[in-house]
RNA sequence: CGGGGUGUGGCGAAGUUUGGUAUCGCGCAUGGUUCGGGUCCAUGAGGCCGCGGGUUCGAAUCCCGCCACUCCGACCA
């Protein structure tokens, strides 16, 4: 029997990391291909994941005075086109309605690829003073945007997620309603999903189409490319003046309120897939793994055993924990196997050996540790390591982006990294997007991002030579 | 959207070169057996051979078109 690798079914993911993903997904029960391109089936575990992603952010979003709305899926072309940056940038990818109960529209519509244009004709009418200020709503919901290539989690043309759309009274309010939710996004992603962020600035030439400034939340997975896990954009009132979106001020003067929009989708389990699973299949973070136990029972025949695994169920159940027992006639082999690949946390062995011994086995997924532990400790011990287990899962994830972190001070130096060694690679930059083009065209990297943390690593570009402005963050996306 | 590869029961494959009754392993069902790392045995069910045309007495196999998946580019959350 093999040590290392206990799954027969997924490729390794140094083999083929490519096949070792689409084998997690499809081998985890996380989704399934459709008929059309592009449009996958979330299955039941895929989208639990969904739903612990969506309370988790949902609760922040909450706490922090938004409302959840529903707008409509289809938005008119006319109403599309009143911001010329933001049709530019989607039409291309459009999807369009054009017959209703058999006959031809008189206007087409498009299929949301996002809500923002929605959003602008609903504020128009809601807004008046500086009373109704501010306004923030999100909705969750799926949006189209009909892409050449897909792949799960990651494109999809039909994609869930929520778009958060605000307005306010002043640029300062939404400036910094921008980088709040920026940092509930990052907060989100190393404390529930421990994954490890850099939080950063796009520039102009990846920002959001129609955004003033766009903010983002990079990841960095297993292959050493990057993942943008959620962007945050400030806009400006550039939408409320295309829109003709007005307040009367505490001045008695009309004013154009000041917008925001920020969005992270079902990419994000694509990141955790990545992140955090090995060669076995998917490891979960504790915080949003649909079971977080999972109990085998042990020679589950003999008299005894279930009945003690359903009172550790319950009892665990009792604790808060997501629990569940596998009381099937598989063996327990084959269990240890399955839970593994779907990537629950902690196995939890009862048999009559524990029994006697007054005792059950908890094994850690993240790395295969056992403990020991009585029963009137279970619980206790449990969410205890639970957390380790989402301690070591960022820990890990943490020190894979580290080790693949690298300073450039030429363009030729930022290549021979990528080329040799992949990862993300610092450098000074102009602020040009001559260069930033360069980068892409020699080195095969798009900035990721000109990170908060801003680090002094020359004076010079590391493309032109010329002053530098900052230090930008670079790699080769998803 | 350009270049390559692939498509055969739920999954993985053989068969395609040279047209002639649809194969194998896993899984599934039933019964028994076993249970601390994918137990073992028996019996059985399941296939528009991606889709649509064409050639032929006869097509999984040859020809044409399309679709999907996948890898490498370009584009994008």
């Amino acid at each position: 029997m093999a040590k290392e690798k206990k799954v027969e079914q997924i490729t390794d993911m140094e083999v083929d990391f490519a096949k070792w993903y689409t084998d997690v997904c499809k081998k985890a029960e996380l989704i399934d291909y459709s008929s059309i391109k592009g449009m996958f089936i979330y299955r039941p575990y895929g989208y639990a994941i969904w739903e612990n992603i969506q309370r988790e952010l949902d609760s922040r979003f909450k706490a922090t005075g938004h409302e959840n709305v529903a707008m409509p899926m289809l938005i008119p072309e006319s109403l599309l086109q009143k911001e010329k940056d933001h049709v530019e940038g989607f039409a291309p990818e459009c999807a369009w309605v054009t017959y209703g109960g058999g006959e031809k529209l008189e206007e087409r519509y498009c299929i949301r690829p996002t809500s923002e244009t929605l959003f602008c004709e609903h504020f128009k009418n809601i807004i008046q003073s500086h009373r109704d200020l501010p306004k923030k709503y999100n909705q969750w919901c799926s949006v189209l945007r009909w892409e050449k290539t897909s792949r799960p989690f990651l494109r999809h043309r039909e994609f869930l997620w929520q778009e958060g759309h605000t307005m306010h009274a002043t640029e300062e309010e939404a400036r910094e309603e921008t980088q709040q939710m920026l940092n509930i996004y990052a907060d989100f992603m190393e404390n529930v999903l421990a994954m490890p962020v850099v939080k950063g600035q796009k520039t102009d030439k990846e920002k959001f189409n129609g955004a003033e400034e766009t903010y983002t939340v990079e990841c960095m997975m297993h292959d050493k490319k990057a993942l943008q896990a959620g962007t945050s954009h400030y806009f400006g009132d550039g939408f409320a003046k295309a829109f003709d979106i007005t307040f009367t001020g505490k001045d008695n003067v009309l004013h154009n309120p000041h917008q925001t929009s920020w969005g992270v989708s079902t990419r994000m389990i694509g990141g955790i897939i990545m992140t955090h699973g090995d060669n076995n299949g998917l490891v979960l973070p504790p915080r949003i793994a649909p079971t977080q136990i999972i109990i085998v029972p042990i020679a589950q025949h003999k008299p005894g055993v279930l009945d003690k695994a359903a009172e550790l169920q319950a009892s665990l159940q009792a604790a808060g924990l997501r629990v569940k027992t596998d009381a099937s006639d598989n063996s327990p082999g084959w269990k240890f196997a399955e839970y593994e690949m779907k990537g629950v946390p902690l196995r939890l062995e009862v048999g009559p050996k524990d029994i006697e011994n007054g005792q059950c086995v908890l094994v850690r997924r993240d790395n295969g540790e056992k403990t020991f532990v009585s029963f009137d400790e279970l619980e206790a011990k449990a969410a205890e390591l639970l957390d380790a287990v989402h301690e070591g899962m960022y820990a890990k994830a943490l020190k894979n982006r580290e080790d693949h972190t690298y300073v450039a001070q030429t363009l030729e130096e930022a290549k021979a990294i990528q080329e040799e060694k992949g990862g993300f690679v610092k450098t000074m930059w102009c602020g040009d997007l001559a260069c930033e083009l360069r980068m892409k065209d020699e080195a095969g990297m798009s900035s990721r991002c000109r990170p908060f943390r801003q680090e002094k690593l020359s004076d010079k570009c590391a493309c032109c030579g010329k002053e530098a402005k900052e230090m930008v963050i670079w790699g080769v996306a998803y």
